[in-house]
DNA sequence: TATTGTTATACTCTATAACTATA
DNA sequence: TATAGTTATAGAGTATAACAATA
């Protein structure tokens, strides 16, 4: 259960050449850069009827799941701009998948609800998301693809957490 | 150098809720975008002063190395299309950072060199940029910080020696 | 007065098509 | 004939500004 084979690997690394990593893919952002296009390639692919794609997937995943409580924090968390999400809001309910509902709270704001037809396409595009996901992952070790998968959702939320203030 | 915080943590999740994730960030995907959103606005504030921001920093960091044998594999491996190529190096020559250099191998094509200029900004930049990164991984505990980077550059590393065939 | 959402508009970024020169 | 690169142009995507409704 220990001893990852990266784990072993990376110990005394990046210490010959003088400033930063040895090749391109060692470059934390671009890493970054290469990991985030080959999934979003996957992803879009697999949620390509859904309007707005991977976008719009992750809107209808918040609606589904109920935290979809205002067009602009659900943007803000999506890194979309407040107008866009107008549009992309404006698809996904043309398509039946998801709908406004008033916020008796604030009756400026929307809540965004998944309708029976979005929470029933959603459970059948989770499927081909996670087949996405483990197209991506495929190339680690078996061992190593939780621990990475982990890291990255813990890192994800407490980044999300820290945001708002 | 053992039983991460997190590899202890994931043990047995995920298998509460019926399809997918119990929330945003753990979605795979959605994870990926928070944390390549929240490095990409921290890179490109470290490197505004670079044409083409973050791009073109990778840009000048593949010529350092002598990894840029041509703008189109170069693009390839930054997921930017040629002709968006030929701007981003037009602005990144005239800011006497790279040049073009000729293929002896192949009179069609470019090879890009990091010229004096660029090499030292590029020292300048290693700095700025692992500020950058160590911002985005400072919210995880200092023993899995080197494990998700080094995932993570495993998982790039793989991914683009897989791709080209 | 500040905020949510909408709309129209302007802008940036990217890709398509046509071209030159090499292979 | 196919490929690397360039250029002009069209298109997609995004943000800005002004507005209405509500807090």
């Amino acid at each position: 259960m220990c001893a990852h084979s990266v784990t072993a690997l990376h110990t005394g690394t990046t210490a010959a050449l003088s400033p930063g990593p040895s090749c391109l893919e060692d470059d934390f952002g671009f890493a970054l850069g290469v990991i985030s296009r080959a999934h979003a390639k996957a992803l879009d692919a697999a949620v390509s009827d859904i309007p707005g794609g991977a976008r719009g997937h992750f809107v209808l995943a918040a609606a589904v799941r109920g935290e979809a409580c205002s067009q602009r924090s659900l943007g803000e968390r999506l890194g979309v701009d407040r107008t866009v999400m107008t549009y992309l809001l404006n698809d996904l309910e043309q398509a039946d998948l998801v709908e406004r509902c008033t916020d008796p709270g604030d009756r400026r704001s929307w809540r965004i609800h998944a309708t029976a037809r979005g929470r029933q396409r959603w459970e059948e595009l989770c499927g081909q998301a996670e087949a996405a996901e483990r197209q991506v992952l495929s190339v680690l070790s078996e061992e190593d693809r939780p621990v990475f998968r982990s890291l990255l959702c813990a890192l994800a939320g407490a980044l999300t957490r820290q945001e708002p203030e």
